[in-house]
DNA sequence: GTTTATGCAAACAGTTTGCATGTAC
DNA sequence: GTACATGCAAACTGTTTGCATAAAC
């Protein structure tokens, strides 16, 4: 039977001795609901709506990423954000346009099929990955031809 | 006629009304002798063996960054990390290692012609991209074996 | 000579920490 | 009841800024 995500975290936080709080749902659900990869401060932002301490934030984030619950990627201006891993979230790249700035999600199949083929015989052993591609999406395309 | 990287760093600066000065030029090889992206620390630790200042440090990599000549990366414990764009640095992704935390530069060909193919037919055109990928190295695999 | 770059030190923002209190188990 | 989690505030670190001086052009 599946767990939900919320059942896994708790699962999770049990496994290590840490305790399935509040504070740590709300955390949780804020990155869950997120459309985007949260920045330190907005999440302080959206969570401190539910009386959430900086503080806890903080240490929330830090022990989220040593359970591999969250993982950090790099925002558009150089600024890090966390956003969930799978199987908290689908996992997915990114196209990124340069014309208009739109972001739209790229199923992950035949990218990851070429990327682990190319690391064959290597002896790198792939774990995971995060790949964004800039470019020109169709609309854009099509306008400057 | 090709010029060289830095003589390509001089016209850029000039283009903008900046000055080539020996502190941008000392910033610039640090990252240019970089076998892997720098975080801000480590890179004001080597050019402060020059005599370069803090805040030139900083000042430097937001006028670089702003040009085009370095961009960001993300450095596996969740820091940033800089390093120069091509034509300034060969084009390349990286491999990080979440047991040990090295990263290595992958030859980007194999990747890269996976990566186009991915996208036949989609309407999408790529112009350039980032690729990290996680997981072990050599050495941390055969250790875990 | 003019304009930009740099060094210094102060100001600032984001992050971490210690400790007393509250809460999950 | 015990051990962990949280809130608060202070401490700390990294980053930015203003201004006087130095250097590039």
């Amino acid at each position: 039977m599946e767990l939900s995500p919320e059942e896994q975290l708790k699962t999770l936080l049990r496994a290590r001795g840490l305790r399935f709080t509040p504070d740590r749902l709300r955390v949780f659900r804020a990155l869950a609901d997120a459309p985007q990869p949260l920045s330190v401060p907005a999440l302080i932002n959206i969570v401190a709506t539910d009386g959430v301490n900086q503080a806890t934030v903080y240490r929330t984030l830090e022990q989220f990423l040593a359970m591999a619950v969250v993982q950090t990627v790099l925002l558009h201006d150089g600024v890090v954000g966390y956003e969930l891993v799978p199987p908290f979230s689908s996992h997915h790249h990114h196209f990124i346009c340069l014309d208009c700035g739109t972001i739209q999600a790229l199923p992950a199949d035949s990218v990851d099929t070429a990327l682990f083929k190319s690391l064959e015989g290597s002896g790198l052993k792939a774990m995971g990955h995060k790949i964004d591609i800039y470019g020109q999406c169709e609309r854009c395309h099509s306008d400057t031809d």
